[in-house]
Order: structure tokens, then sequence, then C-alpha cells
DNA sequence: ACAAAAGTGTTGCACGTACACCCATGA
DNA sequence: TCATGGGTGTACGTGCAACACTTTTGT
């Protein structure tokens, strides 16, 4: 990937990592699927310190060989036990405050928050330095307009709750402008089920008929297959995705 | 902000960074500013290794006590001798893939990449680690598709050239629906500035009429000042920033 | 037969684009 | 007075929100 000059090989030889203030990198991920309607968040109970018993989103150090993208597969993989992969897994934002994290007093940690979706996996098995692992609907979390639903979440460890607000604006905006709803899908799924999305993400009521001619305007978003599921009363066309991955013009979410 | 129990207080007292592999946190800065109506970012010419005498964004490590975010302000004022600061920058985006850097061999190094805005500040002077400093014509730079200007810019160093591509679209797209074009002029400015920013950044013409028409029917995009610039023939309104953030709806660039 | 959900038709309105036109100024 | 750029007027097309209406099935 880079092409090194001598000198360059020379300055590796004898670069010396003590003579640099500590630092560790972490990668959280805040991974969102849709539970019976409604829009939910992966948390681990934390099993060691710092902020042992609280949740926490699942997370862990940068491997030496890794990528910081591996790094979020891994320890979702390994905090939670999901055999399944994300469908989707990208970056969000970078967050290194002094003081959000209790170690910084001896090294720095600087975490790199990953947005990940997928159709709902199941119950999630705790993992190592996990004492429990489970989804929570958002809005049972008191930090975030909570309890319109029956149980009450816990308050996020770190900055987590910041990290969480900022995946929740991203997973809305990329709504309107990419084809992503399809990530919180299975392969085959009706229209109703991608509208469910849209509605538990937005948090608002869509007109099915115009949600439906919309999607099926947009090239590249959705494929039919023909067949048609007996789901609740009249048999929905099934889809599989489509190729495409913006859509222009957008989709508008409600302006509040 | 992080409240400590006795147990994490134990934790921390008794942590020890050496056992961690070693890392290092560095910031990059894009900065982007319009130089004769043509969009320009400020380089470094790079005066020790690696990749020594090759040009590279600005920027530089992680202090201790400072924020990322700091560090970026920082780097960018002692590499660069700017004496004003941006009137924007955000995170762009983190980079770690494993060879990014040839100190990875020893020490992997994150990379955090800032985009930041500002009008023209004149000419910069090379700064601590800098050969020199100056501002590059994006389209002079042969990764950019590139000479239809005059000059031929240089090859970036490290994974730069990938960090500028994603810092030009996020421009791009941002100015679609905030209205941080107004970081690019100076306090007081013409609707035609704000319109060169538009036609600079997205690479394309656009209708004066219809662009004056819609900044100011844009509810706190700008605010008249009643004064008046006798430009270049007629006099243009002079406008300053108003106090909105987003636009809404939209502008949209042509689809190319 | 009826309830519930899928899907179609139709209308009005808001907005963007294109382009003709007028105005103010300095050379 | 002419060239140049700032700015207004206007007509057309597109696309979406709203909502009435038809279709399809299980009970």
């Amino acid at each position: 990937m880079v092409t090194l000059s001598n000198a360059d090989i020379d300055f590796v030889k004898n670069y010396d990592p003590t003579l640099f203030p500590p630092n560790a990198v972490t990668a959280d991920v805040i991974l969102l699927t849709i539970r019976s309607g409604r829009l939910a968040v992966l948390l681990v109970e934390r099993d060691k310190p710092p902020q042992q018993g609280s949740w926490a989103l699942p997370g862990g150090h940068l491997d030496p060989h890794e990528s910081i993208t591996q790094t979020a597969f891994r320890e979702l993989s390994e905090k939670t036990g999901l055999s399944a992969e994300p469908t989707h897994l990208e970056q969000l934002q970078t967050y290194s405050t002094p003081g959000r994290d209790a170690r910084d007093e001896i090294m720095r940690v600087t975490s790199v928050a990953y947005l990940a979706f997928m159709p709902d996996p199941g119950t999630p098995r705790a993992g190592a330095g996990a004492r429990s692992a489970r989804f929570w609907a958002v809005d049972d979390l008191p930090e975030f307009n909570a309890s319109l639903g029956s149980e009450e979440g816990p308050i996020l460890a770190f900055d987590h709750s910041a990290m969480l607000l900022d995946g929740l604006e991203r997973a809305a905006s990329k709504l309107e402008y990419t084809t992503l709803a399809t990530a919180f899908v299975d392969e085959q799924f009706t229209i109703s089920d991608l509208r469910r999305v849209y509605e538990a993400v937005w948090r608002s009521q869509i007109d099915p008929a115009n949600f439906s001619r919309k999607v099926k305007a947009t090239p590249g978003f959705i494929e039919s297959t023909g067949d048609k599921r007996a789901t609740g009363r009249a048999p929905a066309g099934l889809y599989v995705k489509g190729d495409a991955a913006i859509i222009s013009p957008p989709f508008f979410r409600p302006s509040l």
C-alpha cells in the first residue's frame, strides 16, 4: 500500500514507541434491529471495571494486526455471541474527549463508534467480559424520550448515550437517501415490512399507499420475486433487495 | 463527566498501560478554501520521515490532555502558521487500515481526519516539521480529475488522497442541506460570493436568478445588512450569515 | 359477509427549472 | 451607449401528500 524509501526503513527500525504517551483505541458498536415493530439496540452488562455492572454498547480493543472495522465485527461476535454478522456496518464517529473513560488518568482511550443494522437475530448470549447481553427497545431507555413501552431500561455507561443519540440520527437520515432500510429485513420481505422499518426508525406513521408507490418507482430499491406471502389477510408481494444504494429523489421524513 | 465507583478507582490505580500493544492517535486536517473561484486544499511538504519530502495534509499526534478536536486545531496552526482559525471544523472519519503508515510495523497509527472551511486566509508559513506549506487547487492534483488548471500538483502521502476524496464528497453533500457555504466567505458577502462557493465545490454552473431567490427564501440562511458593494458593475447587496444551520427543503446539486 | 391489509386512481399544491426581461453602473 | 452582472416575472413540469376507492383473503 505504501512505498517505503530507505530513509523510511531506517526511521522505522529506530522508532521507539515507549517514547510516546500511551493510547488505547477501541471500537464500540451500535447494533440496531426491529423487534415487534420497535427499534431496538443491543447492550451488554459489563462484568469488569471500569463501570462494572452497568450497561454499555458492545466493544473492545483494537488488535495489532486488524483494522478497526474488523475490531468492531470481532467484538460484536465475542461479546454477544451472535452467529450472524450484521447486514450493514459503517463507521459513525470517533470519541476522544478527555475524561470519557476512567482509564484516561493513565492512558487515553479513543473510541471509534460503529453503526450496524440487521434483521432480528434472536436472543444474544453473553460472551467474554459480559455478565449479560440483550436488546433494549430504544424508547424504553430513559434517556431517549422514554417509557411509552412497558419496561424501564438502563442508563448507559461512559458516553454511550451520546454515541447512541448520534447513531439514531445517522440511521434516520440514512433511510432518507439510501436503500439501507433493506438491511433491517429478511432476504425476502413485503413492502409493509419495509414500511415498518421506516416507521420504527422515524417514529412516525407513513401512508402505506404512497410508500408502496414510491418504493416501486425507485429503480433498484426492490426487485419482485413474483411470490406472495399470506401474512395477515390479503397476500402481499414478496421482494428482495435491489442493487441501488442511493434513492434519488430522496424520501423525506416528516419534519416533526 | 464520569462517576467513579471505588472499584473503578482501584482498577485504574493498578492499570498498566505497557501491557497493551502501543498505539498512536493523530489528527489530520483537510482545510478547504476558495481561491480565484477554485476550490483549494492546504498541504504541507513533510520535513521528517516517514514520507519525507512528499506532500501531505497537516496533522500530528494527540497530546495526553487534549481532545482530538483540539489536536486538529493545534496542528493546523503549528504546521501552517495560519493566524486565523477555520470558521468551520468537523470530524470526517477515522482511518486505521494496517499498513496505512510505515510505523504500523512497530506501532499502529490511527488517524482521525477533520474537514475544515474558511475564507481565503492568504499565504501560509511552513511550521515545525514542514518544509513548506501552500494551498493547491483541487483540480490541479493529478488524482482528482486533474489539470484543467495550469500547475501540476503533487500526489499525496499515506492514504491522504482517500481522505481528501471523502472530504470533498462530504463538503459537496453538506452544502446541500446546511448553511455551511457561509463558512467559506468573509463576514460580509454578496449572494454572488455565496453562489461562487457552491459552483466551486460542486464544480457546476448555477442559475444566478434562481439561486438568489432560493437563498433569500430560506429562513435564517442570510441576513441583509442594507449596505451595497460596488463590485463589478451594478452594486450587489451585502449580507451576513443567519442563525439557521440546516436548509429545508435542501438545495440539490445537479445529478452530474 | 365482514374486517383488515394490499394496492390503484385522482386531485391539488408546492417547488424547481428555464428563460425572458428590466435595472444599475462604470468604462 | 454598451457590456456586464444583479435582480424580478412568469410559465411549465414534476412529484408528493391526501384521501377515496377497489381488491384480496381468512374467519
